[in-house]
DNA sequence: ATTGTTATTGAATGACTGTTCAAATTTTGC
DNA sequence: GCAAAATTTGAACAGTCATTCAATAACAAT
């Protein structure tokens, strides 16, 4: 019928959202774009909009990943408790091999609040993994796995917050954020770890 | 000696970081602060150095003023226990005021990983507000309240996450934030809340 | 008054921003 | 081979960016 694409639109997107991940929307500008993807302008812009709606869809690719992985750990079958380790030696292997951070992440932090279409968006993307973390915890709960609440509500809420809290560490002092995540486990699961580890007295 | 000052240098930064917080660095452009001070730009540029070192300047001033604050709020006398539900009550209060997010979190996410410089003197400023917290649990480890860790610094790690993870939430879900602090309190304390909250069975 | 010093002003700088578009190119269907 | 349709190209656009600087103004000391 036409003329055929000469470049892959998947790639390009590919390449795009490592742009936007690495720099943010703001340090990111059109020529970054040009040279990471190698299509001109006008190219671009036939493709995918203008930058805002390619950053947009940048991170609906990274967010399905996201959800995907995330999909991974906890649909496997096994004991909760072990998922939940799972999960967390997940995410602090995640954290040290993408020092640039979460992208999820970060487009949050960036997101201006005066633009509430933009926030509405990222709170929709986040809102679909607590939904996985939600489905999850009901059925820990009913294994009676010992967790510090029986709501699987307030429990996804408190995973979404250690999510949170670990990129921010990680980028704070990457180097003393591998004993955090088994630490913020533990206390998911109500054990004061050191009483159990401590060294018996002679 | 010389023609004065017209304007007070500490009200400009004031501006000037009340800019830089609600839009961040990239966001913010020089005609901005010049709106947001009264300045011209050679003023601007003759007080505090080019847009970058004005922005740290920003940052060291809110620094100081958040570092002051937990200082209040972490030695005042009092049972460590009422000095921590002092904090995340403390802390709730302050989110809930600063949709806009904390200054110094926002600079941490925005910050650049390849500028090490950058990224290095945001750490410093995060450092000081953990040695405070660190400083604050060494007296509650000997006051034997019981924590989930008796490592002060440890301690003062896990509420570091606490602190990024609770901004985090706060820009994800603003509405559902108010019960989160208590309860990652009652985890570092190692209370599973609910137990005690229960309705006795009839 | 004059001089020295500092502050203010705002126009000007050159580089870079996101975006557009008409021309050229490449394909498919006839 | 021709026409229709889609893609590629890169120059050009108007606007904004951070920054500079020479001219002007206001003070203190003499």
């Amino acid at each position: 019928m036409a003329r055929p694409k000469q470049y892959n639109p998947d790639t390009a997107l590919k390449n795009g959202m490592e742009t936007f991940w690495h720099k943010g929307f703001d340090a990111t500008s059109m020529t970054n774009l040009v040279d990471a993807t190698g299509l001109k302008p006008g190219s671009l812009y036939g493709a995918f909009g203008n930058k805002r709606t390619f950053y947009r869809k940048t991170l609906e690719a990274y967010a399905e990943q996201m959800v995907t992985q995330l999909d991974e750990v906890l649909t496997q079958e096994r004991p909760a408790l072990e998922t939940l380790e799972a999960f967390y030696a997940f995410f602090l292997n995640f954290c040290v091999d993408t020092p640039q951070g979460c992208f999820m992440v970060n487009a949050l932090f960036d997101a201006d609040i005066d633009d509430q279409e933009q926030l509405t968006h990222i709170q929709g993307l986040f809102a679909q993994m607590e939904q996985r973390l939600k489905t999850f915890f009901e059925k820990a709960v009913a294994e009676k796995v010992p967790l510090v609440s029986q709501d699987p509500d307030m429990l996804a809420k408190i995973v979404m917050t250690h999510i949170y809290g670990l990129r921010g560490f990680a980028k704070y002092r990457p180097d003393q954020l591998a004993a955090l995540p088994e630490r913020l486990l533990a206390m998911l699961l109500c054990m004061p770890t050191e009483i159990h580890c401590d060294p018996p007295e002679k």
